[in-house]
DNA sequence: GCCGTTTTCGGCCCGACTGTTTTCAGTCG
């Protein structure tokens, strides 16, 4: 491998391998060691730049959790292609070892014990090897192993290559859907005095690994046998007096946690997360003499245990403002809430428009056409409360029609609005969803781009460029006037493609001296911007809209998602170019 | 190996459950 060629996550999966390593060495001894490169390699999943260009721009020590010592790591895995050190810790250790912990229940030392006394050399046919030994009755003869241990492995194989449990991550509304009639189930039984979704639903990320259910009640014997009987169960992963968790048919597994009404928001707290928002939060308690978990704050000095119903009161107790669920990623929210200076993050009643709406008019699109008519979406519009919609279908394909075919199209839809507009409570936004051609040309006519009041622009062709290119791209179809938003601004695809490689310090740049917005796509699989990226535009003074790329009615409530990723990206009301007001709006189209 | 509203040295979250064990190690969140 070309080490220059080395991605983030290849990074992060050698810094995870070198955790184990440590771990297997002498976890007591380098047990620090461990939790370093486990961090940096958390911190290095999580960056939107890559490493190889952070270290190019003399940057690595902007990584949080990254000091001198893996500064030095990186720069030489990056010129030598290996680090003498990592091969030191790893000494000994089979790649087989590596493997194997891929799959669900397999630590560093059940992996290593298996694969050094099995002599398990190749990487490659480590989990043959291993499904192979077990099926045999070979694994339940090794000390510390057993019958059920070995039947244990087999099965964990099994799910493993099936893609069961958390191995696959669930788009956000499919897991609200899964959840919610978890929590209808759960809520039916008398013992269950609330039910809600916690983890990283609740913090809303773009896509969720398992579905965690906290619930209230002082009868937990009975909630988590109620739980475990779930009709759509395929087996009980665990089950202990206060917690349980099985596997859906589905292959989604589902973690309950039970504790009493008057303990209730201390596990509202606990068990949303993040990893790193609660330990950082419990270091903080421990410096004033409070130890946090589930139950409550127990104050050190007299071992007392303070419950509380409400999580707001359990930050309050700590000096700490109420911290929304989406922010709880430790990346400084929580030094704001002790100064009680936590930005005032967008919430969703204050959107006043979707500027992203694809009707059916038959605008003979190279493109996906709407299902509902201009009239439909209205209608919809109006029942969320909207002051104005904008319509953005596809222009019409360029390749079947001549210019003045193109204008006529336009301004036929622009017709049908005008007379629907008169008998609308809505107001209504001519545009279009223009395409940026691989030049940076827009795939519209100059006299079809005036009968607009202004166009979205994206990117839905010739994808693999070079993020100079791309970006070049990108800025020259924005800066024509009539191009105010970049739809989908990576043109990620949830669980199918990433994104196109882009520079968006010069993108964001350009957006904020030219006045034009970047979209917050809704849409389930896009998402896009990601949560970081809204984050850094936030800092960066950059205008964006949140809107759902609607194709029909139903997806005009995918609003709530991409607020949510607002959220998770601290953008606040005056952030978002929706929440103004129609006439507002109309005068920053024309800026 | 990282980091700073006690600290540039000396700290580093807190607990659940399972299987194989007679008191605990391993894994997970």
């Amino acid at each position: 491998m070309i080490a220059e060629a080395m991605t983030n996550k290849e990074i992060a999966q050698l810094f995870r391998d070198v955790a184990a390593s440590y771990s297997i060495k002498n976890e007591a001894k380098f047990r620090f060691q461990m939790i370093a490169y486990q961090n940096a390699a958390d911190a290095i999943e999580g960056l939107t730049t890559q490493v190889k260009d952070l270290f190019k721009e003399n940057r690595l020590d902007q990584i949080p959790g990254v000091g001198t010592t893996i500064q030095g790591r990186i720069e030489e895995l990056l010129k030598t292609g290996k680090v003498k050190h990592f091969e030191e810790v790893m000494k000994g250790i089979p790649p087989a070892v590596f493997k194997l912990m891929q799959i669900p229940s397999f630590g560093p030392k059940k992996a290593y014990k298996l694969a050094v006394h099995f002599h398990l050399n190749k990487a490659e046919t480590a989990i043959d090897d291993v499904e192979k030994l077990a099926k045999k009755g070979e694994i339940a003869k090794l000390e510390g192993f057993g019958e059920k241990s070995q039947s244990d492995i087999l099965r964990a194989v099994g799910e493993f290559r099936e893609g069961k449990g958390k191995t696959t991550k669930m788009l956000l509304p499919f897991a609200y859907e899964v959840a919610d009639e978890i929590l209808n189930y759960l809520r039916k039984n008398k013992y269950v005095v609330q039910a809600e979704t916690l983890g990283s639903l609740r913090r809303m990320k773009s896509l969720v690994g398992d579905i965690d259910i906290a619930v209230a009640s002082d009868h937990p014997k009975e909630v988590i046998e109620h739980f475990i009987n779930y009709p759509r169960k395929d087996r009980i992963i665990e089950k202990g007096p206060a917690t349980s968790s099985f596997l859906t048919t589905g292959g989604n597994q589902v973690d309950l946690m039970v504790q009493p009404p008057s303990q209730f928001g201390a596990l509202l707290q606990h068990f949303t997360g993040s990893k790193d928002h609660n330990v950082a939060l419990r270091e903080y308690a421990l410096k004033k003499g409070f130890s946090l978990n589930e139950r409550g704050i127990k104050i050190l000095k007299t071992d007392k245990l303070l419950k509380f119903t409400k999580e707001e009161d359990f930050y309050k107790y700590l000096g700490l403002t109420w911290i929304p669920p989406e922010m709880r990623e430790n990346t400084g929210e929580i030094e704001l809430a002790v100064k009680h200076k936590l930005p005032k993050v967008i919430e969703l009643p204050y959107i006043k428009g979707d500027f992203h709406i694809h009707s059916s008019f038959p605008i003979e699109p190279s493109h996906d056409l709407g299902k509902n008519s201009i009239a439909e979406m209205l209608k919809k519009a109006k029942e969320l409360g909207y002051e104005y919609l904008g319509f953005s279908e596809h222009n019409p394909s360029i390749s079947k029609h001549t210019n003045r075919q193109i204008i006529d199209l336009i301004k036929k839809r622009n017709e049908e609005i005008d007379i629907l507009e008169e008998t609308s409570d809505v107001a209504i936004f001519k545009l279009m969803e223009t395409d940026i051609l691989p030049g940076g040309k827009l795939a519209l006519p100059e006299d079809a781009l005036n009968e607009l009041d202004a166009t979205i622009v994206s990117i839905h062709s010739v994808f693999k460029m070079d993020k100079t290119e791309m970006t070049k791209r990108v800025i020259e179809g924005l800066s024509h006037p009539k191009a105010k938003i970049l739809a989908h601004p990576t043109g990620r695809l949830l669980n199918e493609r990433y994104g196109y490689d882009i520079d968006f310090e010069q993108i964001f740049e350009f957006c904020r001296k030219n006045n034009k917005a970047l979209e917050i796509n809704a849409y389930p699989n896009r998402l896009d911007l990601s949560d970081s990226i809204i984050r850094l535009a936030v800092e960066a003074g950059v205008k964006m809209t949140i809107d759902t790329d609607s194709h029909a009615v139903y997806q005009m409530d995918l609003m709530r998602y991409g607020v949510s990723q607002a959220k998770r990206g601290w953008a606040k009301k005056d952030d978002i170019l929706n929440c103004l007001s129609y006439n507002d709006v109309k005068s920053w189209f024309n800026t």
